[in-house]
DNA sequence: CCAGGACCTAAGCGCTTGCTCAGTCCTGGG
DNA sequence: CCCAGGACTGAGCAAGCGCTTAGGTCCTGG
């Protein structure tokens, strides 16, 4: 059975409790990142936490909800990746560095949860919708920040800040969809790649 | 009613005969792209198209097959978009530079195609997913070869050519996850602003 | 020892889904 | 004029959907 894997998943959410909507939420990531969420079936998901479709709704008022759960948690990591990156010591670049390694790195290891918080975001309701568009924004600008101080200090040679931080943060999300556990890459060399291609976007590679 | 945008996107598919076939393409390309495959529903396409459920089954045999003529026709435009650019003349910073700003400004230019062909690649039969991820692969090698002859000519600086060229693919393909209409960039602009992006991640840009 | 709440299940409700089919309409060749 | 055949529709089927309800079983504290 699938319950095992799900126990598995269930480890990135391990301050969920009781222990059944835990599992219920491990279950509900899989399923969404396999499938999508349209195509996850509420049994699909009780199902691999080896459960009966109704004992979702003890713990979860909707489907839905387990996609906002879901995607808050997801939301709200990545915000602290990058808050973390930025409020470092050292030069633009070295900030840059290490944001970008940080967050295209999580967007591989945890590519699981990131499909889902990435791709599934028309599927939120309005409110929901709205509410995760607010953590989105402070990431963004958190990026733009850096990326515009080293350009203001001369360190980088950037012609479109706003675009390039769009083309940062695309490039790192991107990775989400086609990154799989079986590659030959690690999500650490993915982190180490992304961030030397980076610092050459911004015209600042190190030697 | 929403026919009239149905007919506009038809546009595109002009190829398609007889009409109500290609109207019902167009239909099925604006409703997939706007709620995802999964989420949309027979009803929705034939009404979009100004007809009734079942006249969809006399021009298609499924859902399904709306979605894979949807996805070839999408793959081929996008691998002719590569070939041309990679048999073009000059150096392979003027090839990378012409492949980009094509494939990046179609992905804007043709998002709705684009957003379904790259992101419900997983709702095709495996028999599709399989002459699909044929054309992928040949759109990928036009790629990695324009970023080697770089590197060998020395004119690149690339650690990594197989990463790098998995990177560029991925910048351009997500153009159509962000990319909307009423943005503030045109399909042009982004061409431009990711080719001098790139060329910058591959160490190359111009003065 | 048992009251009561937390937790879970079997069964199933009302609805929507992809898809089918008998029959109607329309067009063009004889 | 007829009528063959393709395009299309109205009605609807079987299956599957999200979610609810009635009723159990267990654990805990008094």
């Amino acid at each position: 059975m699938g319950a095992e894997r799900a126990d598995e998943a269930a480890g990135e959410w391990a301050e969920v409790a009781p222990d059944a909507a835990q599992r219920l939420v491990g279950a509900a990531v899989e399923a969404f990142a396999e499938r999508g969420y349209h195509a996850t079936t509420t049994r699909d998901i009780a199902g691999r936490a080896g459960m009966s479709p109704a004992a979702l709704y003890i713990h979860y008022k909707t489907k839905e909800e387990l996609l906002y759960r879901i995607s808050v948690t997801g939301h709200e990591r990545a915000l602290k990746i990058m808050t973390a990156a930025a409020g470092a010591e050292g030069t633009a670049a070295d900030r840059l560095r290490c944001a970008v390694h940080a967050f295209a790195s999580w967007h591989a290891e945890r590519h699981t949860t990131a499909r889902i918080i990435q791709y599934e975001l028309k599927a939120l309701s309005e409110e929901h919708y709205a509410e995760i568009a607010d953590l989105r924004r402070k990431t963004d600008r958190l990026l733009r920040e850096i990326i515009q101080d080293g350009a203001d200090a001369g360190e980088f040679t950037v012609r479109d800040v706003p675009g390039t931080t769009l083309a940062v943060l695309s490039l790192c999300v991107d990775v989400a969809r086609w990154f799989t556990a079986d590659g030959k890459r690690t999500p650490d060399q993915v982190g180490e790649l992304y961030a030397d291609l980076v610092l050459g976007m911004v015209g600042a590679r190190r030697p």
